[in-house]
DNA sequence: ATTTTTTATTGACCATGGTCACTTTTTGAT
DNA sequence: ATCAAAAAGTGACCATGGTCAATAAAAAAT
């Protein structure tokens, strides 16, 4: 997958991809079939697993690359500086983070890299997720005594959490968008 | 499942579950092959789903038992008043929860109820944690000027969070502990 | 006790992700 | 141009979770 020198290949796996969109924008990421994706494809099932480890390694891909167009909107604005300007900074991002409960599943599974040697589409997501809001909370409003990093690394704890209870019936009473900001106050700006 | 009145139904689902846990102690979680625990409970396949939704429902009971044991012993003795004591008294729940990759992975994905009907045995532990939690902090030495509900859903999202960096090859530099007190310390006692 | 109805169990079968020995194509050396 | 080596592609096959019509067992009705 480093050196795909044959034009042979490139043509492959770009049709691969291009299939899998294609898939994924009728039906979804969930309901994703390799089999559907090879016959649109015009390739044989073995070919998937010579360009892509397993399933989730296209998955990564796929929702990696819509994450990081995503990013490049949200760097592409001014850096916010209050908590309610950083949610909605975050939003897109946020939205398709949870835009189906499979790929939410999938960005949990592969937040972290497995090896040092291999850091996966969605762990590069996130660690950019980390980068930009630490970047921000640098200039933004908020408390001084702990470092914007440290920060950055709360905001994406506390966007998982209320992104996780998004899917949970039990506290369906609050939105999403509000649940973030009561966490975000009181983690940037408390009053203590 | 609600209403086993046959005596054959208990025990025929005894045995599987008990199968279960012999097969679970032998070679863990993630390895645990349906096949085998039918084979172990001496009944076929379909009997195993006609108790279990799927293999994720008996998993969710497995582990979610193996909490509740936790839980039941960190309820047990007093409640903690400083961050290091809260740490150190979640410790053999976070240690369970990070037993397995597979078993967090599920825990998170079981974490929330999808319907409200029917709360499955992990979120109810979630909730048990933050209940727990939640009255532990009213009446420990940490800020005022939010809630103790508000706070324990911080200290369940950054426990969360802990553990996610603690399988992540990334950020190995730090111990989980270490990375949890400087979350928690930041989250409950700021100094701004 | 016999029949009927409800409940539990069975195992052949299916769906789908993933593997691998073999074939085909491409490349590079002669 | 020809051939040997390397790379890419193929599809029959496997592993495993899950389904369902048929069967057996238990409970209720007669």
């Amino acid at each position: 997958m480093q050196k795909p020198v044959q034009k042979r290949t490139l043509k492959t796996r770009a049709r691969l991809l291009a299939a899998s969109v294609e898939v994924v924008a009728r039906n979804g990421y969930e309901a994703l079939r390799v089999e559907e994706v090879v016959q649109a494809a015009g390739v044989a099932k073995g070919t998937f697993f010579a360009h892509f480890h397993d399933k989730d390694a296209l998955m990564e891909i796929l929702i990696g690359e819509r994450l990081a167009a995503c990013f490049d909107e949200v760097e592409g604005g001014a850096a916010p500086k209050t908590v309610d300007q950083i949610i909605a900074a975050l939003e897109p991002i946020h939205s398709v983070m949870t835009s189906e409960r499979y790929v939410f599943d999938l960005l949990l599974r592969y937040s972290g890299a497995t090896a040092i040697t291999e850091i996966g589409p969605i762990a590069h997501c996130f660690e950019r997720y980390f980068r930009v809001v630490s970047g921000w909370l640098e200039t933004a409003d908020v408390r001084q005594d702990i470092s914007a990093d440290l920060l950055a690394e709360g905001v994406q704890a506390f966007a998982i959490q209320a992104m996780s209870l998004r899917f949970c019936a039990l506290h369906s009473a609050t939105t999403f968008t509000d649940r973030l900001q009561v966490y975000l106050e009181a983690w940037l700006t408390p009053a203590a």
